[in-house]
DNA sequence: ACATTTCCTGGTAGCGGTTTCACGCGTCGC
DNA sequence: GCGACGCGTGAAACCGCTACCAGGAAATGT
């Protein structure tokens, strides 16, 4: 079997002590030419500490987990690309272990992680009413958290969320400027805070306007599912002409897509008949016709920034509850338009 | 500070050594009246070993390493599920760290996890030409490898393909069956061996019903690309209606995408004027109207079967090649019609 | 000149598991 | 009746690194 070259070896090579290695490479005190003879025997042997052996040493992981489900699966590219920024650039080099939930939720996974592999923090990518459990576990244990999540009622670790709000009313002022009065809004399920604060950022801002979202013009659906934005497409389609919103705010993507693309199975035209905005700008929003108006979070941003959290925690000691909030991008593409004026030809 | 028991504590409490204790969680020989005193014991006391000290006493990682670039993140929802389906059914349950690869290609961090970490194995999902020297180093380094790409002339490791062929073939028949004999095929790069094998598929299944692929109607495009579907579609509105293709196959989802929705752009209908197939079943496919007709990678089982390769050469040794084809599914959805015949109305 | 601090270094003791080794015991075979 | 063998157990070594401690040398202060 092929030697691997320890701290001993370099230790000899070098004719120091074990300890001045390691006080060298972890920057202790040496004088400067021990420091040059120990860097020329490493780099003439060729040796790289052992990550787990240190980590073992100094106990602990050198690893941080990543929960998320399944369905935020369009999210967890520019995630992982955040953390892997902060990771990469810190001389402290951690593994990611991602962990995709499947439908019946499994914590066994999360806890284990806790338990057994003692990670050094936790970053949940937007936990809802399910993982509330999971969250209080990690917490009890002690672990670091970072939570991704509009929810700021979570006891415990830094919570990073989006500015819904003032992107609802963004989403109002762009529509008003179009000239849209009849709006309607499509919402996931009640309990979704990130659907609430949306909702409620669009009727402020139209109410700043003094445009009122008719009730009945305003649903909201069981889940966040394709299937609620094609039911709101039949129900539009059925709607008299005068009366029927003249855009749409859908409350993620998904939905939108639904909407859309039921509409145009009827050769409804959008923006011709109807514009249409979504939430979340996620890939497919840019590869349709047309291009979905939508509101970008800063997943990368908030990635990065919880894996800061999650650092800073591991060498201080601050299990200090924090919130930070970042803004969202109105991204305007084709899916929005000007009113349709009825009998108006070029 | 919480005191965290150990095996000692256990074995302190249990009235045996460490050893024993370590026997009866590993399985090694131990009475059946001490077997029963030690469990209870550790239940009792919460105990759980830890991960690290285990690895490091092991003298292995404890984890696998997930290379895959930015571009190919439309996957990486369904390979990290496989992966973890057999991660966590193991009892020896590990860690998945996942990279994603920046534009410039940086090498440095996959190495770091072999050098540094020690990583028992490593998953490349789709390697390109510019991954081959990574996968060239860690195989000189003895990692375990796991290599989804078309490309089974990788030296090393255990290759897992889907087989391009026979898509292309079946795409041929499904087309011919709807009366199509005027075909377009859009390539990837002329390296990329997925699209060499989609397209010689496609031809050779073609030449089987006696239709011909006209040289003029085939484009190899730089790059996997929606501007390069666009391209193509600008291409294609110049052209004579009876000369232009009456389907079109794209080499993947993103570029079939880009040139539906510059045909929509310009009012032209899919599939009444032109019936388009793309590659791979990205979420978007669905999402969009028409839906797009494709072909779907077992990615899922792909990850799963690596996962399940590495977790076997972790045990045994055998550093063995080995090649794992899986067949692909083409998935029929509305963007694919037949033949538009002129002048006739419904 | 002596006390004090600062810098530098080596020896040693862990970190928490697994594994090797030696040994006692009972059972079996001849 | 005695060696050979399988089972069950504990003591101690070990994995590779860091941390702590003690002590010497050099620099500084009074």
């Amino acid at each position: 079997m092929a030697h691997r070259t320890d701290i001993a070896e370099v230790a000899k090579h070098a004719k120091v002590s074990k300890s001045t290695v390691s006080r060298v490479i972890n920057g202790g005190y040496a004088s400067a030419e021990v420091k040059a003879r120990v860097a020329k025997v490493i780099a003439k042997l060729g040796y790289t500490p052992w990550t787990t052996a240190r980590n073992f040493s100094l106990g602990r992981a050198g690893c941080f987990g990543l929960v998320m489900e399944d369905s935020q699966s369009e999210w967890i590219t520019q995630i992982l690309g955040g953390i892997e920024e902060e990771l990469t650039a810190k001389h402290i080099s951690l593994l990611v272990g991602s962990l995709v939930l499947r439908g019946t939720y499994d914590a066994t996974t999360v806890l284990s992680w806790v338990r057994e592999r003692r990670v050094d923090g936790l970053i949940f990518a937007r936990p809802g009413r399910r993982e509330r459990s999971v969250v209080e576990a990690a917490r009890k244990a002690k672990v670091a958290l970072a939570l991704i999540t509009p929810d700021e009622s979570f006891k415990s670790g830094a919570v990073l969320r989006s500015n819904n709000a003032d992107a609802g009313r963004e989403i109002a002022d762009h529509l008003y400027d179009l000239g849209h009065r009849r709006i309607g809004f499509v919402g996931g399920p009640q309990e979704s805070l990130d659907s609430q604060q949306r909702f409620e950022g669009l009727e402020s801002g139209l109410k700043m306007r003094k445009v009122k979202l008719l009730p009945s013009n305003v649903v909201f659906a069981s889940r966040y599912h394709i299937d609620e934005g094609k039911g709101y497409a039949e129900r539009w389609l059925k709607m008299a002409p005068s009366r029927a919103p003249t855009a749409v705010v859908l409350a993620n993507d998904i939905m939108a897509l639904g909407f859309m693309r039921t509409l145009q199975a009827q050769n409804m035209g959008v923006p011709k008949d109807v514009s249409v905005v979504g939430f979340d700008d996620i890939p497919a929003a840019t590869l349709v016709w047309p291009g979905l108006t939508t509101v970008r979070q800063q997943m990368r941003a908030m990635g990065a920034a919880g894996c800061r959290t999650l650092l800073t925690a591991l060498l201080e000691e601050q299990p200090e509850r924090s919130l930070l909030e970042f803004p969202m991008d109105l991204i305007v593409r084709q899916s929005t338009g000007p009113v349709p004026t009825r009998s108006v030809g070029p």
